[in-house]
RNA sequence: GGCGGCAUAGCCAAGUGGUAAGGCAAGGGUCUGCAAAACCUUCACCCCCAGUUCAAAUCUGGGUGCCGCCUCCA
Protein backbone atom coordinates (compact mmCIF):
# COMPACT_ATOMS: atom_id res chain seq x y z
CA UNK A 1 0.00 0.00 0.00
CA UNK A 2 1.57 3.18 -0.80
CA UNK A 3 1.25 5.61 1.94
CA UNK A 4 -0.27 8.89 2.32
CA UNK A 5 1.11 12.11 3.33
CA UNK A 6 -0.65 14.85 5.22
CA UNK A 7 -0.13 18.67 6.17
CA UNK A 8 0.08 18.39 9.57
CA UNK A 9 -0.58 21.99 11.69
CA UNK A 10 1.47 20.85 14.04
CA UNK A 11 4.44 20.85 12.42
CA UNK A 12 3.48 22.74 9.19
CA UNK A 13 4.83 20.20 7.17
CA UNK A 14 3.56 16.97 4.87
CA UNK A 15 4.61 13.86 6.75
CA UNK A 16 4.05 10.49 5.93
CA UNK A 17 1.18 9.23 7.48
CA UNK A 18 1.33 6.43 9.99
CA UNK A 19 -1.26 5.01 12.39
CA UNK A 20 0.26 4.57 16.01
CA UNK A 21 -1.83 1.50 16.16
CA UNK A 22 -1.09 -0.97 12.99
CA UNK A 23 -3.96 -0.58 10.63
CA UNK A 24 -6.24 0.56 13.00
CA UNK A 25 -7.31 4.85 12.63
CA UNK A 26 -8.78 7.19 15.03
CA UNK A 27 -10.06 9.82 13.44
CA UNK A 28 -11.66 13.16 15.40
CA UNK A 29 -13.39 15.95 13.78
CA UNK A 30 -14.93 18.82 15.75
CA UNK A 31 -18.89 18.71 14.70
CA UNK A 32 -21.40 21.81 14.57
CA UNK A 33 -22.61 23.64 17.16
CA UNK A 34 -26.13 23.33 16.89
CA UNK A 35 -27.72 26.82 17.13
CA UNK A 36 -28.18 27.59 13.57
CA UNK A 37 -28.99 26.55 10.11
CA UNK A 38 -25.13 25.46 8.48
CA UNK A 39 -24.11 27.08 5.81
CA UNK A 40 -22.03 26.02 2.56
CA UNK A 41 -18.95 26.59 4.58
CA UNK A 42 -19.93 23.97 7.35
CA UNK A 43 -20.74 21.52 4.36
CA UNK A 44 -17.43 22.16 3.35
CA UNK A 45 -15.73 20.89 6.48
CA UNK A 46 -17.96 17.90 6.47
CA UNK A 47 -17.56 17.32 2.84
CA UNK A 48 -13.70 17.49 3.33
CA UNK A 49 -13.64 15.37 6.12
CA UNK A 50 -16.34 12.76 4.55
CA UNK A 51 -13.92 12.12 1.66
CA UNK A 52 -11.05 11.91 4.12
CA UNK A 53 -12.29 8.90 6.11
CA UNK A 54 -13.93 7.46 2.80
CA UNK A 55 -10.49 7.14 1.39
CA UNK A 56 -9.16 6.00 4.42
CA UNK A 57 -11.04 3.26 4.20
CA UNK A 58 -10.51 2.55 0.37
CA UNK A 59 -6.69 2.60 1.15
CA UNK A 60 -7.47 -0.81 3.68
CA UNK A 61 -7.63 1.09 7.01
CA UNK A 62 -9.88 -0.09 9.66
CA UNK A 63 -11.14 3.70 10.29
CA UNK A 64 -13.56 4.90 13.39
CA UNK A 65 -14.73 8.24 12.75
CA UNK A 66 -16.01 10.25 15.26
CA UNK A 67 -17.51 13.55 15.53
CA UNK A 68 -19.17 15.27 18.29
CA UNK A 69 -22.06 17.62 18.76
CA UNK A 70 -21.94 20.99 20.61
CA UNK A 71 -25.20 21.05 22.47
CA UNK A 72 -24.32 23.39 25.42
CA UNK A 73 -23.38 26.41 24.73
CA UNK A 74 -23.66 30.10 25.19
CA UNK A 75 -24.92 30.99 22.09
CA UNK A 76 -27.47 28.24 22.22
CA UNK A 77 -28.31 29.21 25.45
CA UNK A 78 -28.73 33.02 24.05
CA UNK A 79 -30.69 31.92 21.54
CA UNK A 80 -32.92 29.70 23.16
CA UNK A 81 -33.78 32.63 25.19
CA UNK A 82 -34.36 35.10 22.31
CA UNK A 83 -36.82 32.50 20.80
CA UNK A 84 -38.68 31.68 24.73
CA UNK A 85 -37.67 27.83 24.22
CA UNK A 86 -35.18 25.38 26.27
CA UNK A 87 -31.84 25.43 25.14
CA UNK A 88 -32.10 21.78 24.12
CA UNK A 89 -35.82 22.20 22.01
CA UNK A 90 -33.16 24.56 20.03
CA UNK A 91 -30.38 22.46 19.75
CA UNK A 92 -32.47 19.55 19.02
CA UNK A 93 -34.01 21.42 16.29
CA UNK A 94 -31.13 22.49 14.48
CA UNK A 95 -29.31 18.77 15.12
CA UNK A 96 -32.12 17.19 13.05
CA UNK A 97 -32.11 20.17 10.41
CA UNK A 98 -27.81 19.35 10.27
CA UNK A 99 -28.43 15.94 9.90
CA UNK A 100 -30.87 16.13 6.87
CA UNK A 101 -28.85 18.42 5.49
CA UNK A 102 -25.52 16.03 5.71
CA UNK A 103 -27.92 12.93 4.26
CA UNK A 104 -28.53 15.21 1.18
CA UNK A 105 -25.28 15.79 0.65
CA UNK A 106 -24.28 12.26 1.09
CA UNK A 107 -21.73 13.09 3.51
CA UNK A 108 -21.68 9.61 5.49
CA UNK A 109 -22.69 9.16 9.14
CA UNK A 110 -19.21 9.14 11.80
CA UNK A 111 -19.21 6.23 13.54
CA UNK A 112 -19.67 7.83 16.53
CA UNK A 113 -21.04 10.88 17.65
CA UNK A 114 -20.78 12.16 20.64
CA UNK A 115 -22.99 14.99 22.30
CA UNK A 116 -21.30 17.38 25.03
CA UNK A 117 -24.63 17.02 27.39
CA UNK A 118 -23.82 13.18 27.50
CA UNK A 119 -20.55 13.63 28.81
CA UNK A 120 -21.02 16.10 31.47
CA UNK A 121 -19.39 13.88 34.82
CA UNK A 122 -16.35 13.20 32.32
CA UNK A 123 -15.52 16.73 31.83
CA UNK A 124 -16.18 17.54 35.58
CA UNK A 125 -14.04 14.47 36.58
CA UNK A 126 -11.00 15.34 34.07
CA UNK A 127 -11.23 19.38 35.04
CA UNK A 128 -11.07 17.61 38.71
CA UNK A 129 -8.27 15.36 37.60
CA UNK A 130 -6.10 18.70 36.38
CA UNK A 131 -7.07 20.72 39.68
CA UNK A 132 -5.65 17.56 41.83
CA UNK A 133 -2.70 17.89 39.02
CA UNK A 134 -2.41 21.51 39.93
CA UNK A 135 -2.62 22.01 36.18
CA UNK A 136 -5.96 23.95 36.89
CA UNK A 137 -7.31 25.98 39.82
CA UNK A 138 -10.72 27.03 41.69
CA UNK A 139 -11.73 30.97 41.59
CA UNK A 140 -14.89 32.13 42.78
CA UNK A 141 -17.06 28.70 41.22
CA UNK A 142 -14.53 28.94 38.17
CA UNK A 143 -12.26 26.45 37.47
CA UNK A 144 -9.26 27.75 35.43
CA UNK A 145 -6.58 25.86 33.42
CA UNK A 146 -3.13 27.03 33.78
CA UNK A 147 -1.32 28.04 30.70
CA UNK A 148 1.54 28.61 32.29
CA UNK A 149 1.94 24.50 33.40
CA UNK A 150 1.86 23.10 29.80
CA UNK A 151 4.69 23.07 28.43
CA UNK A 152 4.89 23.76 24.62
CA UNK A 153 1.45 26.35 24.76
CA UNK A 154 1.12 27.50 21.19
CA UNK A 155 2.96 26.24 19.46
CA UNK A 156 -0.02 24.69 16.93
CA UNK A 157 -1.95 27.84 16.39
CA UNK A 158 2.01 29.31 16.44
CA UNK A 159 1.17 32.03 19.15
CA UNK A 160 3.43 33.73 21.28
CA UNK A 161 2.58 33.92 25.21
CA UNK A 162 4.07 37.11 26.11
CA UNK A 163 2.16 38.16 22.77
CA UNK A 164 -1.16 36.92 23.86
CA UNK A 165 -1.28 38.20 27.36
CA UNK A 166 -0.97 42.19 25.90
CA UNK A 167 -3.40 41.37 23.91
CA UNK A 168 -5.47 39.57 25.88
CA UNK A 169 -5.68 42.48 27.90
CA UNK A 170 -6.49 44.65 25.29
CA UNK A 171 -8.42 43.56 23.38
CA UNK A 172 -11.32 41.64 25.45
CA UNK A 173 -13.04 43.62 27.64
CA UNK A 174 -14.70 41.44 29.53
CA UNK A 175 -11.21 39.95 30.54
CA UNK A 176 -11.39 43.01 32.78
CA UNK A 177 -14.19 41.44 35.41
CA UNK A 178 -12.12 37.75 35.06
CA UNK A 179 -8.72 39.91 35.97
CA UNK A 180 -9.50 39.09 39.06
CA UNK A 181 -10.02 35.13 39.22
CA UNK A 182 -7.60 34.90 36.87
CA UNK A 183 -3.74 34.19 37.87
CA UNK A 184 -3.10 34.62 34.24
CA UNK A 185 -5.18 36.59 31.46
CA UNK A 186 -4.47 33.79 28.61
CA UNK A 187 -5.71 31.20 31.15
CA UNK A 188 -8.93 29.29 29.90
CA UNK A 189 -11.99 28.01 31.72
CA UNK A 190 -12.52 24.28 32.57
CA UNK A 191 -15.76 25.31 34.04
CA UNK A 192 -17.84 28.49 34.71
CA UNK A 193 -20.11 29.22 37.26
CA UNK A 194 -23.78 30.02 36.29
CA UNK A 195 -26.80 31.24 38.98
CA UNK A 196 -29.50 28.91 39.59
CA UNK A 197 -31.97 29.03 36.96
CA UNK A 198 -29.31 29.18 34.20
CA UNK A 199 -28.94 26.07 32.38
CA UNK A 200 -26.10 24.26 34.22
CA UNK A 201 -25.26 21.38 36.25
CA UNK A 202 -23.87 20.46 39.90
CA UNK A 203 -20.03 20.28 40.23
CA UNK A 204 -17.74 20.00 42.85
CA UNK A 205 -17.33 23.80 42.32
CA UNK A 206 -21.37 24.78 43.15
CA UNK A 207 -23.83 25.16 39.82
CA UNK A 208 -22.38 26.07 36.91
CA UNK A 209 -21.42 24.99 32.82
CA UNK A 210 -18.19 23.09 31.35
CA UNK A 211 -15.88 25.17 29.21
CA UNK A 212 -16.29 24.91 25.21
CA UNK A 213 -12.67 23.41 24.96
CA UNK A 214 -13.49 20.47 27.62
CA UNK A 215 -15.90 18.88 25.45
CA UNK A 216 -13.50 17.96 23.21
CA UNK A 217 -11.00 16.58 25.33
CA UNK A 218 -13.16 14.68 27.19
CA UNK A 219 -14.87 12.78 24.61
CA UNK A 220 -11.84 11.87 22.98
CA UNK A 221 -10.30 10.43 26.12
CA UNK A 222 -13.87 8.79 26.48
CA UNK A 223 -14.56 7.38 23.08
CA UNK A 224 -10.87 6.63 21.52
CA UNK A 225 -8.43 7.19 23.87
CA UNK A 226 -5.48 9.28 25.37
CA UNK A 227 -3.42 9.62 22.23
CA UNK A 228 -5.58 9.60 18.81
CA UNK A 229 -3.88 9.65 14.68
CA UNK A 230 -5.92 12.70 13.28
CA UNK A 231 -7.52 15.23 14.81
CA UNK A 232 -9.28 18.13 12.75
CA UNK A 233 -11.92 21.05 11.81
CA UNK A 234 -11.84 24.11 10.08
CA UNK A 235 -8.91 26.39 9.87
CA UNK A 236 -10.45 28.91 12.62
CA UNK A 237 -10.24 26.00 15.49
CA UNK A 238 -6.31 26.09 15.32
CA UNK A 239 -6.49 28.59 18.17
CA UNK A 240 -7.78 28.67 20.68
CA UNK A 241 -10.00 25.70 20.54
CA UNK A 242 -7.65 22.96 19.52
CA UNK A 243 -4.42 25.06 21.31
CA UNK A 244 -6.51 24.29 24.39
CA UNK A 245 -7.77 21.03 24.11
CA UNK A 246 -4.24 19.70 23.46
CA UNK A 247 -3.29 21.63 26.16
CA UNK A 248 -5.28 20.03 28.79
CA UNK A 249 -5.50 16.73 27.61
CA UNK A 250 -1.72 16.72 27.04
CA UNK A 251 -1.22 18.17 30.61
CA UNK A 252 -2.87 15.98 31.99
CA UNK A 253 -2.29 12.44 30.15
CA UNK A 254 1.08 13.42 29.52
CA UNK A 255 1.12 12.09 25.97
CA UNK A 256 0.21 13.66 22.83
CA UNK A 257 -3.72 14.61 21.87
CA UNK A 258 -3.01 13.40 18.34
CA UNK A 259 -0.61 12.48 15.88
CA UNK A 260 -1.55 14.97 13.29
CA UNK A 261 -3.02 17.97 13.20
CA UNK A 262 -5.39 18.40 9.90
CA UNK A 263 -7.28 21.79 9.40
CA UNK A 264 -9.69 22.83 6.14
CA UNK A 265 -9.87 26.32 4.60
CA UNK A 266 -13.12 28.44 4.90
CA UNK A 267 -15.17 29.73 2.17
CA UNK A 268 -15.30 33.38 1.21
CA UNK A 269 -18.13 35.89 0.01
CA UNK A 270 -16.88 38.63 -2.47
CA UNK A 271 -13.20 38.04 -0.24
CA UNK A 272 -15.07 37.66 3.04
CA UNK A 273 -15.65 34.65 4.87
CA UNK A 274 -19.03 33.34 5.13
CA UNK A 275 -19.61 33.59 8.29
CA UNK A 276 -22.83 33.98 10.38
CA UNK A 277 -21.83 37.02 12.25
CA UNK A 278 -21.26 38.75 8.29
CA UNK A 279 -24.92 37.53 7.69
CA UNK A 280 -23.01 36.72 4.10
CA UNK A 281 -23.92 32.54 4.33
CA UNK A 282 -26.08 30.71 2.00
CA UNK A 283 -27.35 28.05 3.97
CA UNK A 284 -27.13 24.21 2.61
CA UNK A 285 -31.14 23.84 2.02
CA UNK A 286 -31.02 26.80 0.06
CA UNK A 287 -28.40 25.95 -2.18
CA UNK A 288 -29.99 22.38 -2.45
CA UNK A 289 -32.80 24.04 -4.27
CA UNK A 290 -30.73 25.46 -6.88
CA UNK A 291 -27.79 22.71 -7.27
CA UNK A 292 -27.30 18.96 -6.80
CA UNK A 293 -25.29 17.37 -3.81
CA UNK A 294 -22.81 16.02 -6.28
CA UNK A 295 -22.64 19.67 -7.60
CA UNK A 296 -21.65 21.30 -4.41
CA UNK A 297 -19.05 18.03 -3.53
CA UNK A 298 -17.49 18.85 -6.98
CA UNK A 299 -17.71 22.52 -6.52
CA UNK A 300 -15.78 21.67 -3.10
CA UNK A 301 -13.35 19.25 -4.24
CA UNK A 302 -11.56 20.41 -7.43
CA UNK A 303 -10.38 23.02 -4.70
CA UNK A 304 -7.62 22.07 -2.40
CA UNK A 305 -8.90 21.53 1.32
CA UNK A 306 -6.02 23.55 2.47
CA UNK A 307 -6.75 26.72 -0.04
CA UNK A 308 -9.40 29.05 0.77
CA UNK A 309 -12.54 28.74 -2.20
CA UNK A 310 -14.49 31.97 -3.33
CA UNK A 311 -17.65 31.69 -3.97
CA UNK A 312 -19.68 32.66 -6.97
CA UNK A 313 -22.73 31.61 -8.63
CA UNK A 314 -20.48 31.40 -11.60
CA UNK A 315 -17.90 28.68 -10.42
CA UNK A 316 -21.08 26.76 -9.10
CA UNK A 317 -22.50 26.86 -12.60
CA UNK A 318 -19.08 26.01 -13.79
CA UNK A 319 -19.05 22.60 -11.65
CA UNK A 320 -22.73 22.13 -12.60
CA UNK A 321 -21.50 21.83 -16.65
CA UNK A 322 -18.54 19.74 -15.17
CA UNK A 323 -20.81 17.49 -13.57
CA UNK A 324 -22.92 16.32 -16.29
CA UNK A 325 -20.04 15.14 -18.41
CA UNK A 326 -19.24 12.64 -15.60
CA UNK A 327 -22.80 11.49 -15.36
CA UNK A 328 -22.66 11.66 -19.61
CA UNK A 329 -20.15 8.75 -19.62
CA UNK A 330 -20.96 6.90 -16.37
CA UNK A 331 -24.26 6.16 -18.27
CA UNK A 332 -22.35 3.49 -20.01
CA UNK A 333 -22.12 1.45 -16.96
CA UNK A 334 -26.21 0.05 -16.52
CA UNK A 335 -25.00 0.13 -13.37
CA UNK A 336 -27.37 0.22 -10.96
CA UNK A 337 -25.95 0.37 -7.48
CA UNK A 338 -25.48 3.63 -6.22
CA UNK A 339 -21.62 4.66 -6.49
CA UNK A 340 -21.72 7.11 -3.57
CA UNK A 341 -24.10 5.39 -1.43
CA UNK A 342 -22.87 4.94 2.50
CA UNK A 343 -23.74 1.99 4.08
CA UNK A 344 -21.71 1.48 7.76
CA UNK A 345 -20.57 -1.75 6.62
CA UNK A 346 -19.31 -0.17 3.21
CA UNK A 347 -15.61 0.04 3.07
CA UNK A 348 -15.15 1.50 0.06
CA UNK A 349 -11.97 -1.41 -0.53
CA UNK A 350 -13.59 -2.88 -4.33
CA UNK A 351 -14.00 -6.26 -3.69
CA UNK A 352 -10.71 -8.33 -4.90
CA UNK A 353 -12.84 -9.49 -8.06
CA UNK A 354 -14.01 -5.82 -9.55
CA UNK A 355 -10.32 -4.45 -8.31
CA UNK A 356 -8.36 -7.36 -10.38
CA UNK A 357 -10.63 -6.50 -13.53
CA UNK A 358 -9.96 -2.84 -13.63
CA UNK A 359 -6.24 -3.54 -13.27
CA UNK A 360 -6.09 -5.59 -15.75
CA UNK A 361 -7.70 -2.81 -18.28
CA UNK A 362 -4.25 -0.81 -18.87
CA UNK A 363 -6.55 2.47 -18.80
CA UNK A 364 -8.03 2.07 -15.56
CA UNK A 365 -4.81 0.47 -14.15
CA UNK A 366 -2.89 3.75 -15.19
CA UNK A 367 -5.90 5.93 -14.10
CA UNK A 368 -6.19 4.02 -10.64
CA UNK A 369 -2.18 4.71 -10.08
CA UNK A 370 -3.03 8.51 -10.76
CA UNK A 371 -6.51 9.03 -8.76
CA UNK A 372 -4.14 7.16 -5.76
CA UNK A 373 -1.25 8.87 -6.21
CA UNK A 374 -2.99 12.78 -5.98
CA UNK A 375 -4.74 11.39 -3.12
CA UNK A 376 -2.52 10.09 -1.31
CA UNK A 377 -0.66 14.05 -1.42
CA UNK A 378 -2.64 15.87 1.32
CA UNK A 379 -5.70 14.35 0.01
CA UNK A 380 -5.47 16.43 -3.66
CA UNK A 381 -8.85 16.06 -4.75
CA UNK A 382 -8.90 18.77 -7.09
CA UNK A 383 -6.20 16.59 -9.04
CA UNK A 384 -8.35 13.59 -8.45
CA UNK A 385 -10.72 15.06 -9.85
CA UNK A 386 -9.04 16.06 -13.01
CA UNK A 387 -7.98 12.59 -13.42
CA UNK A 388 -11.98 11.41 -13.30
CA UNK A 389 -12.39 13.89 -15.90
CA UNK A 390 -9.84 12.59 -17.69
CA UNK A 391 -11.21 8.96 -17.83
CA UNK A 392 -14.82 10.05 -19.06
CA UNK A 393 -13.04 11.16 -21.76
CA UNK A 394 -11.63 7.61 -21.99
CA UNK A 395 -14.36 6.23 -21.51
CA UNK A 396 -16.66 7.96 -24.50
CA UNK A 397 -13.47 8.01 -27.15
CA UNK A 398 -13.71 3.87 -26.75
CA UNK A 399 -15.42 1.91 -29.63
CA UNK A 400 -15.64 -1.46 -27.55
CA UNK A 401 -19.05 -1.82 -25.59
CA UNK A 402 -17.49 -4.12 -22.86
CA UNK A 403 -14.58 -2.09 -22.20
CA UNK A 404 -16.66 1.17 -22.14
CA UNK A 405 -18.97 -0.48 -19.69
CA UNK A 406 -16.34 -1.48 -17.47
CA UNK A 407 -14.67 1.77 -17.51
CA UNK A 408 -17.34 3.18 -17.05
CA UNK A 409 -18.12 1.34 -13.72
CA UNK A 410 -15.46 2.04 -12.48
CA UNK A 411 -15.93 5.50 -12.89
CA UNK A 412 -19.07 5.57 -10.59
CA UNK A 413 -17.16 3.52 -8.17
CA UNK A 414 -14.03 5.69 -7.89
CA UNK A 415 -16.38 8.99 -8.20
CA UNK A 416 -18.00 7.08 -5.00
CA UNK A 417 -14.58 7.47 -2.84
CA UNK A 418 -15.34 10.79 -3.45
CA UNK A 419 -19.01 11.04 -1.97
CA UNK A 420 -19.84 11.41 -5.79
CA UNK A 421 -23.34 9.51 -6.34
CA UNK A 422 -23.14 10.42 -10.53
CA UNK A 423 -26.85 10.64 -10.19
CA UNK A 424 -28.61 11.19 -13.44
CA UNK A 425 -30.55 14.26 -12.07
CA UNK A 426 -31.17 15.94 -15.19
CA UNK A 427 -34.33 13.92 -16.38
CA UNK A 428 -36.25 14.77 -12.63
CA UNK A 429 -38.86 17.25 -13.86
CA UNK A 430 -39.92 19.70 -11.45
CA UNK A 431 -44.02 20.19 -10.62
CA UNK A 432 -43.64 23.80 -12.69
CA UNK A 433 -42.36 21.53 -16.35
CA UNK A 434 -45.05 19.14 -15.88
CA UNK A 435 -47.67 21.28 -15.45
CA UNK A 436 -46.40 23.14 -19.00
CA UNK A 437 -46.10 19.63 -20.75
CA UNK A 438 -49.59 19.18 -19.73
CA UNK A 439 -50.74 22.37 -20.84
CA UNK A 440 -49.05 21.79 -23.66
CA UNK A 441 -50.55 18.64 -24.77
CA UNK A 442 -54.54 19.71 -23.69
CA UNK A 443 -53.42 22.88 -26.25
CA UNK A 444 -52.62 20.17 -29.04
CA UNK A 445 -55.59 18.56 -28.12
CA UNK A 446 -58.20 21.25 -28.52
CA UNK A 447 -56.13 22.14 -31.85
CA UNK A 448 -57.36 18.61 -32.74
CA UNK A 449 -61.07 19.01 -31.56
CA UNK A 450 -61.54 22.45 -32.97
CA UNK A 451 -60.10 20.42 -36.52
CA UNK A 452 -62.64 17.76 -35.55
CA UNK A 453 -59.31 15.17 -35.46
CA UNK A 454 -61.24 13.23 -32.51
CA UNK A 455 -58.70 10.40 -33.56
CA UNK A 456 -55.88 12.59 -32.07
CA UNK A 457 -57.62 14.62 -29.39
CA UNK A 458 -58.68 10.73 -27.83
CA UNK A 459 -55.41 9.18 -28.69
CA UNK A 460 -53.94 12.41 -26.58
CA UNK A 461 -56.85 11.75 -23.91
CA UNK A 462 -56.25 7.48 -23.93
CA UNK A 463 -52.87 7.96 -23.20
CA UNK A 464 -52.70 10.43 -20.89
CA UNK A 465 -54.92 7.95 -18.94
CA UNK A 466 -52.73 5.06 -19.59
CA UNK A 467 -50.17 6.50 -17.46
CA UNK A 468 -52.61 8.00 -15.14
CA UNK A 469 -53.60 11.16 -15.81
CA UNK A 470 -57.29 12.49 -16.35
CA UNK A 471 -58.41 15.06 -18.42
CA UNK A 472 -61.88 16.58 -18.03
CA UNK A 473 -63.62 18.97 -20.59
CA UNK A 474 -65.06 21.43 -18.48
CA UNK A 475 -66.88 24.82 -18.75
CA UNK A 476 -63.67 26.49 -18.19
CA UNK A 477 -62.16 24.75 -20.35
CA UNK A 478 -59.89 21.14 -20.29
CA UNK A 479 -58.27 20.73 -16.95
CA UNK A 480 -56.15 17.01 -15.30
CA UNK A 481 -55.68 15.21 -12.24
CA UNK A 482 -53.69 12.47 -11.21
CA UNK A 483 -55.84 9.21 -10.61
C1' G B 1 0.08 45.75 16.56
C1' G B 2 1.52 40.15 16.62
C1' C B 3 1.18 35.49 13.85
C1' G B 4 -0.10 32.61 9.47
C1' G B 5 -1.43 32.28 4.37
C1' C B 6 -2.38 33.69 -0.71
C1' A B 7 -1.22 36.32 -5.70
C1' U B 8 -1.06 31.08 -12.03
C1' A B 9 -5.16 32.07 -18.98
C1' G B 10 -11.73 35.71 -19.79
C1' C B 11 -13.45 33.03 -14.99
C1' C B 12 -12.52 28.90 -11.30
C1' A B 13 -8.23 26.07 -10.03
C1' A B 14 -3.78 22.15 -9.42
C1' G B 15 1.34 22.37 -9.50
C1' U B 16 6.82 23.93 -4.15
C1' G B 17 13.64 23.35 -8.51
C1' G B 18 13.70 20.61 -14.61
C1' U B 19 10.63 23.67 -18.37
C1' A B 20 2.58 25.15 -16.88
C1' A B 21 -3.20 19.24 -14.48
C1' G B 22 -8.28 19.83 -14.79
C1' G B 23 -13.08 22.43 -15.13
C1' C B 24 -16.19 26.54 -17.15
C1' A B 25 -16.44 29.95 -21.15
C1' A B 26 -14.71 30.97 -26.23
C1' G B 27 -12.87 29.70 -31.50
C1' G B 28 -12.17 25.79 -35.44
C1' G B 29 -13.48 20.77 -37.17
C1' U B 30 -16.23 15.72 -37.54
C1' C B 31 -21.29 14.22 -37.03
C1' U B 32 -26.39 16.21 -37.85
C1' G B 33 -32.91 18.03 -41.53
C1' C B 34 -32.06 21.98 -37.47
C1' A B 35 -30.25 21.80 -32.62
C1' A B 36 -28.12 19.23 -28.55
C1' A B 37 -24.73 15.54 -27.03
C1' A B 38 -20.28 13.08 -28.28
C1' C B 39 -15.35 13.10 -30.34
C1' C B 40 -10.91 15.84 -32.41
C1' U B 41 -8.60 20.59 -31.97
C1' U B 42 -6.88 25.93 -30.54
C1' C B 43 -6.06 29.17 -26.25
C1' A B 44 -0.90 31.24 -20.14
C1' C B 45 5.87 31.31 -19.40
C1' C B 46 2.88 31.96 -13.62
C1' C B 47 1.83 40.33 -9.37
C1' C B 48 6.59 43.58 -9.57
C1' C B 49 12.06 44.13 -8.59
C1' A B 50 16.70 41.95 -7.23
C1' G B 51 19.33 37.45 -6.11
C1' U B 52 20.77 31.86 -5.66
C1' U B 53 21.19 27.86 -9.49
C1' C B 54 23.27 24.55 -15.34
C1' A B 55 17.92 25.15 -14.49
C1' A B 56 12.63 28.84 -10.63
C1' A B 57 5.72 29.63 -11.14
C1' U B 58 8.37 26.74 -7.59
C1' C B 59 14.22 28.78 -3.22
C1' U B 60 16.09 33.79 -0.79
C1' G B 61 15.49 39.19 0.06
C1' G B 62 12.53 43.54 -0.89
C1' G B 63 7.93 45.77 -2.74
C1' U B 64 2.64 45.90 -3.90
C1' G B 65 -2.25 43.85 -3.28
C1' C B 66 -5.64 40.50 -0.87
C1' C B 67 -7.29 37.03 3.00
C1' G B 68 -7.47 34.55 7.73
C1' C B 69 -6.31 34.01 13.04
C1' C B 70 -5.25 36.65 17.69
C1' U B 71 -12.86 37.36 20.52
C1' C B 72 -17.90 33.29 19.02
C1' C B 73 -17.06 31.02 14.22
C1' A B 74 -16.36 25.15 9.78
Amino acid sequence: MSSIQVFNTLTGKKEEFVPINGNKVSLYACGPTVYDSSHLGHARKEIVWDVIQRYLRFKGYDVTFVRNITDIDDKIINRAKELNIRPDQLARHYLYEFWADMYALNVAPPDIEPRATEYLQQMIGMAEDLVKKGKAYEAGGDVYFDVSASKDYGKLGKKNIEDLKSGAREQVRSQEELKELKRNPVDFALWKSASEGETGWTSPWGFGRPGWHLECSSMIKSVLGETIDIHGGGEDLVFPHHENEKAQSEALHEKPLAKYWLHNSFINVSEEKMSKSLGNFKTIGDLLKEYSADTLRLFILQHHYRNPIEFSPESMNAAKQALIRLVRASLFAEYEENGGGFYPSKHYRFNEKVAAAYKRDKTLSEFHDEFVGSMDNDFNTAVAVSHLFGLADKISASKDAAERKLRAKALKDYAGVLGLTLADTRREVDRNSTEQVLALLLQLRQDARANKDFKTSDLIRNELAKVGISVMDTAEGPTWEKT
